[in-house]
DNA sequence: TTGAAAGCGCTAACAT
DNA sequence: ATGTTAGCGCTTTCAA
């Protein structure tokens, strides 16, 4: 494999023009079988690589999409992407990048796009505000999925947060618990998605004439630690809760764990339900019921939503909702 | 936020030539400040962003690494990345992209190393053979992390596998379970690094004098079901086995999760070690012991070495390798 | 310090 | 069907 075999060499030894080279390799235009044949050779013998970068400058356009995802750590991502990757089926590459989370990492990676590296983005979470994220919406391709921006005009593709909670929320009434818990993020941490799955539980509450205890509200962050530490809250309590609502199966996941590591049946003595479906809920005892976002769905959605906007040259801003399923096991019985 | 904005345009608002502008935006030579000011002012009025396309055209160079995973939803490599993007520290971009193992993938994916399109590639974890891989490695940046290739020439950053599942073994042995067994993947799976793994316990075994029991290996896929299954299996033997390596986290979890449905003590009935530790390890009950692989530091580590490779246009063949660590929990006192 | 111009490697319009 | 040539948007020599 050889570096720095241009176009141009290819030809030479062909003996052709660098257009008859060019179209044999991207099939643009018909040239003749014996031609072609002595191109495909002097490609084969000299190793060549077109230059993809020359490529896309020429054609403007990258065939490359880049997701941009909080963290790699989240297994609940792996579901959208693979999602994307099997809706632009090989026409597109998905690149991903994380961002951790940073305003100004998103932004350097959004460069990606405004650079011309990219021709579209899909940002799975976002610290951007509406009026930043819709700088770039009227003149790039850019999508959300599964989190949405308050106050933001750009293509959008997830679940009902706050029904999907209140439901479960209200389900867990139904069956007679009404003390039912919290578990969320800080305020500090402005995520949407967390705000809307709040609302759903205190409008469950509300429209069950159930008032609201804030200590039944812990706030912590997405670690499997704040979980534990919700559980033991929780447990101290003179009025403990007998269900647990949390904003994520990792919580979820903890506060099973304190609970269970404190004598307490989880799924019998405490009803507990997370959210998001990964597949850490099935690994853990007992396993973990939860509000399940359909996420290879999502990818599927918003990457053939991109794909079109793409293709028209158009640049959707609409929010597009997909169903949550409520999916029961062991931790509480719904 | 506009489109289509050129250095040409800029350097016609800005009254200079568009070498001024060039220089400007890179710093690349001095530049009056008068004319500094004028340009800046032209780039923010006409909201200018560079083509990076021509840019890396030009510069011959993308300032992109490429990070090929197997997979997303194993958070393992999370820390291997984490690990690159700290050494690299905004001089490079991480992208990411996931091959599903599939050859043909990999072949693509690297295609955009071999297109410029980036300016290096790490795999972590390959299909490819070490004839393949050695196509790339003499003209191009390519490295391995945590698993290598046999017979390859490529720089390469892992832990000695073969010694670790030895000490592991070696410990189970020495604390008086002589039955211990071994939960891998298939053969038809080529994974270096489980062969590895193998040879480790059944040289643990040997080396203490005990004869291999076939039906004490349990050989299946990656996944936490067929971790369940080796329990079964083991679970239904006549002369059962004490302990149980196993080759992943995931497969451990499964199969302390089949132990423990089954009414066993793990920990004290059955003693269980994975391997990679990963974050999962702490969230299930009992807690997993599990041999660590050093994946931030490894990230570091081939970083470093791909950096230098870069700037001096050297290209490493060499291996590396990091000291692994046997981290004990509950379900198996090592 | 600045500008003109060549060129990175490719595609596509145009001419033949 | 094929070749010539003008660019894509940038950097960088070279000369002034």
């Amino acid at each position: 494999m050889y570096i720095n075999v241009t176009i141009k060499d290819v030809a030479k030894a062909a003996g052709v023009s660098v257009a008859t080279v060019s179209r044999v390799i991207n099939g643009s235009s018909s040239v003749s079988d014996e031609k072609k044949k002595m191109v495909n050779e002097a490609i084969r013998d000299l190793g060549f690589n077109p230059n993809q970068l020359a490529h896309n400058l020429r054609k403007r356009e990258t065939k490359n999409i880049l997701v941009i995802i909080p963290s790699t750590e989240n297994t609940f991502y792996s579901e959208i992407i693979r999602g994307m990757e099997d809706e632009v089926n090989h026409e597109f590459d998905i690149i991903l990048a994380s961002s951790y989370s940073y305003v100004h990492t998103e932004v350097r990676l959004l460069g990606m796009m405004t650079n011309h590296l990219v021709d579209a983005a899909v940002i799975l979470g976002s610290r951007l505000t509406g009026a930043q994220i819709d700088e770039y919406s009227s003149h790039y391709h850019i999508a959300l999925a599964s989190e949405n921006i308050e106050n933001s005009h750009v293509l959008t593709v997830l679940i009902d947060n706050e029904k999907a909670a209140y439901e479960a929320v209200d389900r867990f009434i139904a069956i007679g618990l009404d003390r039912v818990a919290l578990v969320t993020t800080n305020t500090d941490i402005i995520a949407p998605t967390s705000d809307n799955r709040l609302k759903g539980y205190l409008k469950a509450l509300r429209s069950n004439g159930i008032e609201v205890s804030p200590e039944l509200i812990y706030r912590g962050d997405y670690s499997f630690e704040s979980g534990m530490a919700a559980a033991k809250h929780f447990m101290s309590l003179s009025a403990p809760p007998k269900a647990v609502f949390c904003i994520s199966d990792i919580l979820a996941a903890g506060c099973s764990k304190a609970y269970s590591a404190a004598g307490y049946t989880v799924g019998k003595d405490i009803q507990i339900c997370g959210f998001d479906n990964i597949p850490l809920c099935s690994f853990v005892t007992p396993t973990l019921t939860t509000v399940a976002q359909p996420g290879y769905k999502m990818g599927r959605t918003v990457a053939a939503r991109l794909l079109s906007d793409i293709k028209n040259n158009t640049y959707s801003t609409d929010t597009v909702m997909l169903d949550h399923e409520i999916i029961v096991r062991e931790s509480a019985i719904l």
